[in-house]
RNA sequence: GCCGGCGUAGCUCAGCUGGUAGAGCAGCUGAUUCGUAAUCAGCAGGUCGGCGGUUCGAGUCCGCCCGCCGGCUCCA
């Protein structure tokens, strides 16, 4: 007798095991047609497993978000099943799920995209079999005498124990494999593959280089759709793409990965600075600015000659070494020994925009995402030890008050000490905890990552999301506890001696290049009126009202509005039409009636049109919208 | 850096198996003077990313270089 309970706490009896398919099935035929796996008190198995014992079970169906991993990692094995159908030499290595996608490292010859049809059509075939996918448990002995030829899969066995190799067979096809999967290959219908690229195994350049080929799978076409969907929609949001529509920035060969930013471009850029000013002198920042060259001797006394030489630019001149920055800190370090401190002074909180630069490899390079040269939004906080608590926690309150404006979520990770590093036990210790009690008090839940710290202290990362799902590190708190010794940077303590302060190297834009790209992506070039490059656009309805649009622009530009007059010789539908597709957030027509009457007619970029709106109420309301950065389109209904 | 793909007018793109470049939009000129998403006509615009090679002849084929794009971390 078997005695399963279920996630509602009913319970039901088995005179024998049955297997997860079965107990489905005992609840209705509906559930078993839609089921994919079970979850056996917490980890998931096939729904062929028999269940041998009393257990917690959940069927999880294809509703079931796990089960879309579990189809993926299935799919992934159908276009290996067709790969290898295809060509016969390929060597199979390993064939994860990552996030929306599954990909299949296989050793081959190469292919492009333009061999997908054909994969996906021999995928076709397979999954029209609706092969039945068998779970084999075998030896550690027969695993190796099957995988022969494969020395891929060979060396993966060598790794793992004996008993507790699996493999999963589909028509001729078995491939190593902890499961579980789906029970058939006709689960397996509204799959694409995406894309193509190289890795090595063992993510090792010594090692070969595979043929990562990616895909992804849904239980219907129709979720297979949208996502396809959304990727078009994410691909039009491309800050590239609209950088260039939008006339912000270009890139050119002649400084490959290093932004160039137009007018427009400047204009965001400089309310983006305005803005991070405002809120960082009311949170009691002081700013500072350090020089982009700085003598070899600096970077030999603050250890990046030694650990970031190889991402660093560097000049001669007169005889001496300089190397172009890739931190601002060191300039920082020198301005703080200018003078004594007294602990009465701390916390200091210098910030400064600091242009940097690092050669980064070129296959990496990204549009404004990943650049050669940029500017972060840096700070360093020097304090005493007592203070880190209060002084991350505050770094985290802005951080939270400076995305909200932008209508931005992120997480936080926490990533601790590395396996390479400096200092001791308890120092690492004491700033862990206060990095811990900072999240604590800061009341959010957040990933660790352990090790991932720098050799120099651990840190606190904020990751923003974007519009195709990626995420960036912004944000970054990182606690040192290796410059104040390297620079003997000292404080006056309230015993009259020196004392080694606590030093923190913050951002929160990050680099502010990446920040305008995920900003332009996030709005899809529709930015809030505050930092709109144009705000306003004024259209004459001809000729003889050109010179009434002027006066009117000179108006709007007295109250601070960044406006543009559009007379030219084209027709108002037109001009509409680009004001539009340009998102301008305020566009005004101009007839005899505005001029008569002196009122605005307004057209926001929801399409909206409001007429006859008098002067106070038009200013009033654009001035308070743009004064408190509202997010949402202005309105001047109601 | 490595693998794959790509690079034609300011932008988006066409140009079959080699026979010395074409469209739409944008721009300029002229006409049109218009009430909420493209008025009409004309004109002008290109060292086909760069260098070299094959060929009678190269945007097209080959080699090298440059740049851009997608990947190169999450272990059967």
């Amino acid at each position: 007798m078997i005695e399963l309970t279920f996630p509602d706490g009913n319970k039901k009896a088995f005179e024998t095991p049955p297997t997860g398919f079965e107990v489905a099935k005992s609840i209705s035929e509906a559930l078993a047609r839609e089921s994919v796996a079970i979850q056996l008190n917490g980890s998931t198995l096939d729904l062929s497993r028999k269940i041998e014992h009393d257990a917690t079970v959940r069927i999880i169906t294809t509703r079931d978000p796990e089960a879309l991993e579990i189809l993926r990692h299935s799919a992934a094995h159908v276009m290996a099943q067709a790969v290898l159908r295809l060509y016969p030499d390929a060597r199979l290595t390993i064939g994860p799920v990552v996030g929306d996608e599954f990909y299949y490292d296989i050793d081959m010859e190469s292919v492009s995209e333009t061999d997908f049809p054909k994969i996906e059509a021999e995928m076709k075939k397979i999954t029209a079999e609706k092969f039945p996918i068998r779970r084999r448990e075998v030896s550690k002995a027969e695993a190796m005498a099957l995988y022969r030829d494969e020395p891929y899969k060979r060396e993966m066995i060598e790794a793992l124990p004996d008993g507790t190799i699996s493999v999963y067979e589909q028509g001729e096809f078995a491939d190593l494999c902890r499961g579980p999967h789906v029970p058939h290959t006709g689960f397996v219908k509204a799959f694409k593959l995406t894309k193509v690229s190289g890795a090595y195994w063992r993510a090792d350049p010594n090692n070969a280089q595979l043929q990562r080929i990616y895909g992804t799978a849904f239980f219907s076409k129709k979720d297979l759709d949208q996502y396809l969907f959304f990727l078009e929609e994410a691909k039009k949001r491309n800050h590239r793409k609209l950088g260039t529509f939008l006339d912000l920035f270009s890139f050119h060969d002649e400084a490959p990965g290093m932004p160039f930013f137009h007018p427009k471009g400047m204009v965001v850029w400089n309310q983006l600075l305005e803005y991070w000013r405002q809120e960082h002198a009311a949170a009691g920042y002081v700013e500072t600015k350090t020089p982009i060259m700085l003598n070899r001797t600096l970077w030999e006394r603050s250890g990046h000659w030694e650990n970031y030489r190889e991402n660093m630019y560097f000049s001669k001149i007169d005889d001496f070494e300089y190397a172009i920055k890739p931190m601002n800190c060191p300039g920082g370090m020198l301005i703080y020994k200018t003078r004594l401190h007294s602990y009465r002074d701390f916390p200091i909180r210098a910030a400064e925009i600091g242009l940097v630069h690092r050669h980064e490899l070129s296959g990496v390079l990204s549009g404004l995402f990943r650049v050669r040269a940029f500017h972060q939004d840096d700070a360093h906080i020097f304090m005493t030890p007592d203070q880190i608590r209060e002084e991350i926690l505050g770094v985290l309150n802005l951080v939270e008050r400076i995305y909200s404006t932008f209508g931005l979520g992120f997480h936080l990770e926490l990533s601790t000490r590395p396996e390479k590093s400096i200092g001791t036990d308890a120092q690492w210790e004491q700033a862990t905890e206060g990095l811990r009690a900072a999240l604590t008090d800061y009341g959010v839940d957040y990933m660790v990552n352990e090790g991932d710290g720098a050799f120099y202290g651990p840190k606190i990362d904020a990751h923003i999301k974007d519009a195709l799902g990626r995420t960036w590190q912004c944000g970054t708190i990182q606690l040192d506890m290796s410059l104040p010794d390297r620079f003997d940077l000292t404080y006056i303590g309230p015993d009259n001696e020196k004392h080694r302060p606590i030093m923190i190297h913050r951002t929160i834009y990050g680099s502010i290049e990446r920040f305008f790209g995920i900003l332009i992506e996030h709005f899809a070039g529709r930015f809030p009126l505050w930092m709109a490059p144009v705000q306003a656009t004024l259209l004459p309805i001809n000729d003889v009202l050109a010179s009434f649009a002027r006066e009117q622009q000179k108006r709007l530009a007295e109250k601070g509005l960044r406006c543009e007059v559009d007379d030219r010789a084209e027709s108002l539908n037109k001009k509409i039409r680009e004001a539009q597709m340009n998102q301008i957030p305020l566009i005004l027509t101009l007839g005899e009636k505005e001029k008569a009457a002196g009122t605005f007619s307004v057209r926001t970029l929801d399409g909206k049109v409001t007429r006859g709106i008098a002067p106070d109420r038009f200013f009033g309301r654009v001035l308070s919208h743009i004064k408190e950065r509202k997010l949402d389109s202005i309105s001047f209904a109601g």
